[in-house]
DNA sequence: GTTCTTGGTGTACACACGTACACCCAAACT
DNA sequence: AGTTTGGGTGTACGTGTGTACACCAAGAAC
């Protein structure tokens, strides 16, 4: 029954992490006091210290942990089970695709989507700042990924930047809406739905869009 | 220079609430001390419940407050200098319309801006819901605007709805990054292309939508 | 001119906060 | 076996918090 010592630091950082996760779906983490957590966790104050030096350094590691969820999502939107024939099937699948990875992934790890649309805008100036680089890249990798379809030849680097910005915008807000309905089908279908049409609508765009300027 | 007695209310309440506007800039509304507000105000803490029975009933005077600027962008984003002779032209003018309300705006009020999208997710439940609420009355407003519109004859009330919805949240998060800019004009330039481009693809997807199911 | 009303004051309390410090004890190292 | 290391404890402090209460002074009502 002996735990070795990196084991048992492990588990408290844990449930520090899990502790504050909890606290942070009734206040933002700007207003959560390190003795709340302590308490929830069952430790006294002061070993608070023992893991982070600060609630700052508490929510560097939430983001880090909430965006890992996110690039699960991501990798499995970008995953096929059956590659596309046509230039045509190969659009219906990707909106397909990311929409079913939406409305699956977001609810098994709604708690932190929910922390990281609460902390983009209202977290500590580091939170902020770590969400925002976070997004970056997402829409970088996004941007690339767009380039390799073909059809978008046409496009400047900016230019996918920008639709690629359109697109997280769209998603982030489904699932920041998805993460806040509290798992009930009716909502989340009705998301999906509203995701799937929107994301048809832009890419549609996107296709006539060269020729249009 | 007798203050007659509800001109001196007026004053100190307002005081109060651009204390608290202000303060809210480095720190979310919920982490906000009732006494650090009366401090700022030059008040005794006491005297803060002369105005408000609690921070969250300041909280939604400032959600008020804030949506009735943000009422005045859309407002002035719905009226045209001149009325655009042809459709396409019309197109091209609501663009430029929004985008242009958009930037000049936004800048002015860009503490309300800030306040809003900080509490949008982070701040008290009263507070979210209002901002919600008002939110969807906007995309509501906007729908019934694009109905008008020629070429949205074949479109089905949801369809309006959501495609307000997509254009609302772009609109939302151009406005959250120019009131972040803080009135630096080449970043406040880079968002207004960004926006033009992105409003430009979606009503192009948009007019191209009805025939595409 | 007297009385009423009310925004603002000052004192006082019980509580939660972050953190410093000395301590404990079992796993880890030698 | 003896020593070191480090996660967790308990006490103690000054400070910030919300709020209750009695009070004041000046505008409003009579």
């Amino acid at each position: 029954m002996t735990e070795t010592r990196i084991e048992r630091k492990e588990r408290t950082r844990r449930a520090i992490l899990d502790a504050a996760l909890e606290l942070c779906e009734r206040q933002p983490l700007a207003a959560l006091s390190l003795r709340q957590v302590a308490k929830q966790v069952g430790i006294v104050p002061t070993a608070f210290y023992r893991h982070f030096e600060s609630i700052d350094e508490l929510g560097l590691a939430l983001v880090d942990e909430s965006f890992t969820s996110l690039r699960d999502l991501l990798r499995s939107a970008r995953t096929f089970d059956s590659p596309p024939a046509s230039d045509r099937a190969l659009f219906l699948a990707v909106v397909d695709n990311s929409v079913k990875a939406l409305v699956t992934h977001v609810p098994k790890a709604d708690r932190h989507f929910r922390f990281i649309a609460r902390e983009r805008l209202a977290g500590p100036a580091p939170v902020r700042a770590a969400v925002r680089h976070q997004l970056e890249l997402i829409e970088r990798e996004l941007a690339t990924d767009i380039a390799r379809v073909p059809g978008a030849g046409g496009w400047s680097g900016e230019d996918l930047l920008i639709l690629a910005n359109l697109l997280v915008n769209a998603m982030l807000s489904h699932a920041e809406e998805i993460a806040l309905a509290g798992g009930r089908e009716d909502v989340v279908r009705r998301i999906e739905g509203v995701a799937r049409r929107q994301l048809h609508i832009v890419l549609i765009g996107a296709l006539s869009w060269d020729s249009s300027r």
